[in-house]
DNA sequence: AGCGAAACTTGAATCGATTCAAGTACGGAA
DNA sequence: TTCCGTACTTGAATCGATTCAAGTTTCGCT
């Protein structure tokens, strides 16, 4: 392998003007840089190697993205809603020139991180362990709705609050009979909740969606109504029966509230093959704002979650390389075509 | 900041024990070792610190998806059929345990790379040049549908097959009267080509846009029909009135033949607008198969140009590190529900 | 020619680890 | 007690560049 000092002795200059030659070109005399070019050229050398001059300076001009623990890097693509916070980092490396690194959720069992990036940014911590090794690093770190000290940057959106509006939203337009569609904690078949059946504490998957449910539930109290006492299934997000046995579960239901945008379109999709129509039989809230949701018909009524705009806040706060911040968004409600008052 | 040879020192052991510590655990003495990693602990030492041990060891465990030149990362990304190629890319990184480096096809203006990658995939090469920086450096490289010589690995998929097979398909169901939806090669207003307007040499944007043209000459051909004589719309993907701009200048047209499921999308959707039933009264066929493919109504018609098994595929050649080699697939027709006969 | 300033070069130190030949300690066998 | 093999440890060399103080050349002026 050919060695900038091999440049450097081939055009009988020192090594160090052998580096200016590529890195500060001005500071070499033109006929000098043409013979240093000339030598490198001959000797088919590619420019400085990047492991020594990363050693000496120490930027390696890239930000990670570290999916859920036990993600592998397929399955976070595949997620619709990853990809649109994928994004919104992407936009924010682009106006930094540096790469995006996704990386997979499941390596470093060791807890070490690999990643050959300056700042990392965490979606869906669950224990502090995750960050530390990134943090011992002294690493730019960012997690995404999750406290891990006011040391180390994070983002949150009130996933509560953005629940609570969905739900407020049907209950201005009148309705008063629901279904839930949610996820399941752990992979497994669905399950089907009558009204009135005891649910675990949280009643669904994630820390994220548990916030769901009880923004759904604080907009139901308001006007009285217990959400225990509505049907619910939980299901994992591809189950293409859920939407079938909410249906089943909740057959006065004149609104759906679900957690996702692709259980939303498979409720769509479920509807239209009983006959139902959406909005004018069934209303259809989803949650996270993803373009799926405009395209598909009728596009849905969704809580915009900010993902995008999450993604490049998290990424401006890795190259900032200020002091650990911590930002709070509050997501809103996009009302569309999926969603109108219920027949009289 | 601490080095390993602080720990060490703290430890009271060598600089080679220290490593072994935590490369190789079982070559060191439990006690030694314990004493080690409470000296890391003591002095917030994050274990070995990247950028030396690469420049011994020389592994990045990344591989870069480099998008066609001028593309950012954000728009690579909002790509679709970018998106599916990054999912067989990441899917064999996972299996490899290898980041995926989404780099911008913008960077490097000097021609020099600087990502921190064991290979690299380039969509759409151009020129040679762009590929030499890589080369230098001897880091694995794989092209996709570019000829960069043999000693340079590559995938091709045979478009101007699968445009052939497309527009088979559309004339054994019988019809006989087309309109085309194809790309600008520079971004502009939509062009409109009536029937035997002069067109272009190649008439599309890329090289693979251009592949198809030819394709679906090709199988036109084939029953006597001159592809000239048919009206085409040219159009940047995203351009909300091509579909419009097309019905208009095709009016007879029984089928149409576009060139990416966007365009075909756009299509189904201005079609329901202007009440013609799809495949009624309109069939439609799309280039490259991906989900939304699928999820549309109906569901597209298209050719699957393996976009994800072409990604896995590359990114094995990178893994594999071996001689140069060139992979050729053949694409396939997906028949769906926007093909029908035509209206006798 | 002589001088000083400007312009360019040099060479050694440094970045932070890994590697491996050579050395040491220890325990068991003779 | 001595010797030998095993099991660890050590320390120096190495990876490939960048940096910068110090040294050298060049050039314009008088």
């Amino acid at each position: 392998m050919v060695r900038l000092i091999d440049v450097a002795r081939a055009a009988g200059v020192s090594q160090g003007t052998a580096s200016n030659t590529f890195n500060n070109p001005t500071l070499v005399r033109p006929a000098l840089r043409e013979k240093v070019e000339a030598a490198a050229r001959a000797l088919g050398y590619g420019g400085p190697d990047l492991r020594g001059s990363l050693l000496r300076t120490g930027k390696f001009n890239a930000v990670a993205v570290r999916p859920p623990s036990q993600w592998t890097i397929a399955e976070s693509l595949r997620n619709p809603v990853f990809s649109e916070f994928l994004l919104g980092v992407g936009s924010v490396c682009d106006a930094n020139g540096a790469d995006l690194v996704v990386s997979s959720g499941r390596l470093d069992a060791s807890g070490g991180t690999k990643a050959l990036v300056d700042g990392m940014i965490f979606l869906r911590v669950e224990h502090m362990a995750e960050v530390e090794p990134a943090r011992l690093r002294r690493m730019p770190v960012v997690v995404m709705d999750f406290d891990a000290g006011s040391e180390i940057s994070s983002v949150h959106v009130d996933t509560r609050i953005g629940a609570r509006e969905a739900a407020r939203h049907l209950l201005d337009l009148g309705h008063r009979r629901f279904g839930i569609m949610s996820f399941l904690r752990d992979p497994g078949a669905a399950r089907v909740f009558p009204p009135g059946t005891a649910r675990p504490p949280a009643a669904a998957g994630t820390v994220v969606d548990q916030q769901k449910y009880l923004g759904y539930a604080d907009a139901l109290a308001e006007v009285g109504l217990d959400i225990a006492a509505i049907p619910m299934v939980q299901a994992e997000v591809n189950d293409a029966r859920a939407a079938g046995l909410l249906l089943d579960a909740a057959p006065q239901a004149t609104a759906i509230l679900s957690m996702s945008v692709m259980q939303g379109i498979a409720l769509l999709g479920e509807a239209r093959r009983r006959g139902l129509s959406v909005p004018r039989d069934l209303s259809v809230v989803a949650y996270n704002d993803i373009e799926a949701a405009t395209r598909c018909d009728p596009p849905l009524s969704t809580v915009d979650s900010l993902t995008r705009e999450r993604g490049a806040l998290a990424a401006k706060l890795i190259f900032e390389r200020g002091p650990a911040r911590h930002e709070r968004l509050t997501p809103r409600l996009v009302v569309r075509a999926s969603t109108a008052s219920p027949r009289t």
